[in-house]
DNA sequence: ACAAATTTGGTACTTTAGTATGAGCCTGTA
DNA sequence: TACAGGCTCATACTAAAGTACCAAATTTGT
């Protein structure tokens, strides 16, 4: 926040100056007026990239939107994701049926549902299906 | 590739657009010249931010930098490395095993070896932890 | 060349994972 | 209310995964 507001600052203040060199090169008319032109366009054009740079940074990073159609599309339950996502923590079945409070079965039922849908053999394969599919956060 | 080529094609382009505009407005002696520069500014402003965008976006995914001096710090060996790759491509042992032309036993000791250093009780485990500590592209 | 580390592989087990099948319980909805 | 879909759980397997221990062949650094 305070460094777009920084930033905004001089490129304003940039803007003013580029308007009173704007003037001069007016007055002495010659190839000054292209030449500031060319100046100004290539200053925003990085002033464009670096302000792009500072707000992708700050939203890329935790953003990872979740694909939840792609969730649905796939016919995955709302207990299923949740095993998924105790899948991809690392956790073994029965530390997610501890987690979950329900049987160890009843997660081996999910999980090899999930295989299924996830189109996996392995919980890993599925984990990295899913990420793929956007539907696990990277 | 391509499309760096086509944005900087055009943004040659609107600079000599923009130069024979300055022409006008310099001829015409009025406020224009102010508004040809703003215009200016704003265009290569956006010029840049798209670029940015542009680049960002095939770097940035593909770009998660692997700690080597971690992997070192941990005593993963080169050929352990590779098994912890292909774990987290989701791969069984007998699948790396092939890939590798090694015996399954072989493998087997490489990912029991894996687990101690990356101090985990699972292979998916690892595959956490290899993220958390950047030894693994995310 | 020698020691140290790495890589390879085997046997013998134990533990997880995953499959197949069947069944009871709830809940939203046609 | 009947029925589908989702959640639960069990049994009985089969298949991977992982452990422990040992040992030989290779590679690497000094």
């Amino acid at each position: 926040m305070k460094k777009t507001i920084l930033v905004f600052s001089a490129l304003i203040i940039a803007l003013l100056i580029l308007f009173r060199l704007s003037r001069y090169s007016y007055l002495s008319n010659d190839i000054s007026v292209e030449l500031t032109i060319g100046s100004i366009a290539v200053i925003f054009f990085f002033v464009g990239i670096y302000i792009n740079k500072r707000t992708l940074h700050k939203e890329k990073l935790p953003h990872t939107q979740i694909d939840h159609k792609k969730i649905e599309q796939l016919g995955i339950s709302k207990r299923e994701y949740e095993v998924l996502v105790h899948i991809s923590k690392g956790l073994s079945n029965k530390e997610i049926a501890d987690t979950l409070f329900v049987s160890e079965s009843t997660i081996k039922t999910h999980v090899s549902n999930l295989l299924v849908k996830l189109d996996a053999q392995r919980r890993t394969q599925a984990i990295k299906k899913a990420k793929e599919l956007r539907i696990l956060a990277i």
